[in-house]
DNA sequence: CGCATTGTTGACAAAGTTCAATTTGCGTGG
DNA sequence: CCACGCAAATTGAACTTTGTCAACAATGCG
């Protein structure tokens, strides 16, 4: 209605999924996703894309909405540390609502296949933020999350062994990027992603897989794992 | 001169002492600093007393005076990770400036000595925040400060070897809570808590000190450390 | 002086990494 | 269609780092 007058910008302008949910724009009223829409990018992610470098100035907010990426941490010696997947539905360069300035970030988000977004402009996103008390809120809710899971993983690195975090990468990576297939929840990562995202060397995946696969917990072929029981995986290490 | 007519307020209320200087009220004019203390309680912290229990609702917003603490991260375990300092300037319970509802917080905070605090109560934060806008601003700089902090730490226990962790702390606590002695910085902390902080055994830390002193970096005794050359501590590791 | 706290030392054990040698699985080009 | 070639995965053995434990020494306080 608000468009009726430009038709070419409502053509090229992005419409959200059907059924499709995101804690960034909960709450908000039809016209205020009109507004936020209204000046929103579509983006077609190729697969291994890096969206925002650890560093480097925020200059979109992005919002995931079909694919799947990944948060990075990277050490000055150069290694990647995983933090968590980002699913359709998670936002992130949260700091362009906020900040005045472009600040630069703490993260690395990269894509892992294929990916489609929606981007703002880093003005554009703070001015929204600024007209819509509630993006705010809702801004303020999703970095409380990221900053409570850069604590998990914290505290998942410095007191647990290889053995629980990688089953930690195992159930994280089921719950996200895993397809309920009918022996069980698979996934297609090779020994080296999961290595490095439980911080491992890849022989210790070899190993542990195996002992794993040999308790009946998972299956594994080449890049692909299938896990068959995945509370086993998150239950044994307390009893221990 | 605004208090002259009520000098009972005046008397019980707080005043900053001379020179002190917080990020978290940098650039606000006076008036609203006025604002700001008006609010504001100050409060005695005995030693080791515990400000803010993880996992607790946020109920305060603080300001440290005088004196230091530390944000720990206790993990599902029961260990305590430490994370930084807290000094004179530092503000802490930041989520009660920004959130509508009392979030669990994710982090402990611990006076080290004793200190002297500035204290609000979050729904006094929660509206001194939603009145000046500045104030919201260095909000948003100072807890991504903290983020980095937090990342930075992640970072620190992914892949630094304990010799490296016991050098970062060792550092850390020399700027934090060293007095520049004759000899060199010296703060006074105990093995194990030194252990604590890098997440080493005591006997790591022992044999570790040891060798440092005997190559000079620093002299240590019962309760007390010396550190005579800092910078030796920060650089070696990335020559190897 | 006696006692508790704090720190030290050496021998040993556990967890994981490193490396080298192989094996497995899979796509591709003849 | 099959053999080739390569990336991915495996395996065992040596090795490194760090923690564990037990015994002991030093420090300082009442």
């Amino acid at each position: 209605m608000i468009d009726a007058g430009r038709r070419v910008r409502a053509a090229s302008s992005v419409a959200l999924p059907p059924g499709f949910r995101s804690r960034l724009l909960e709450g908000l009223t039809p016209s205020e996703i009109r507004a936020v829409l209204a000046v929103a990018r579509q983006r077609k992610i190729s697969p291994n894309e890096v969206l925002q470098n650890e560093g480097d100035p925020t200059r979109h907010l992005f919002l995931m909405v079909t694919g799947h990426g990944a948060f990075y941490k990277t050490t000055p010696e150069g290694d990647k540390l995983f933090l968590r997947w980002i699913s359709p539905g998670d936002a992130f360069g949260l700091a362009t609502l906020l900040q005045t300035q472009p600040q630069p970030s703490f993260t690395t988000v990269q894509a892992l296949r294929g990916c489609s977004v929606f981007a703002w402009e880093r003005v554009s996103a703070h001015a929204l933020a600024s007209q819509i008390p509630r993006l705010r809120e809702n801004t303020y809710t999703l970095a409380t999350d990221y900053v409570r899971s850069l604590g998990d993983a914290l505290a998942a690195r410095a007191n647990q062994t290889a053995e629980q975090r990688l089953a930690r990468v195992l159930v994280d990576s089921a719950r996200h990027i895993g397809c309920a297939g009918c022996a069980g929840i698979e996934f297609g990562l090779t020994n080296e992603q999961l290595a490095q995202m439980a911080d491992v060397s890849v022989f210790t995946v070899s190993r542990q897989l195996s002992e794993w696969q040999s308790q009946g917990i998972l299956t594994k072929s080449r890049k692909k794992i299938v896990i068959r029981a995945p509370e086993r995986l998150s239950s044994p290490p307390q009893q221990k």
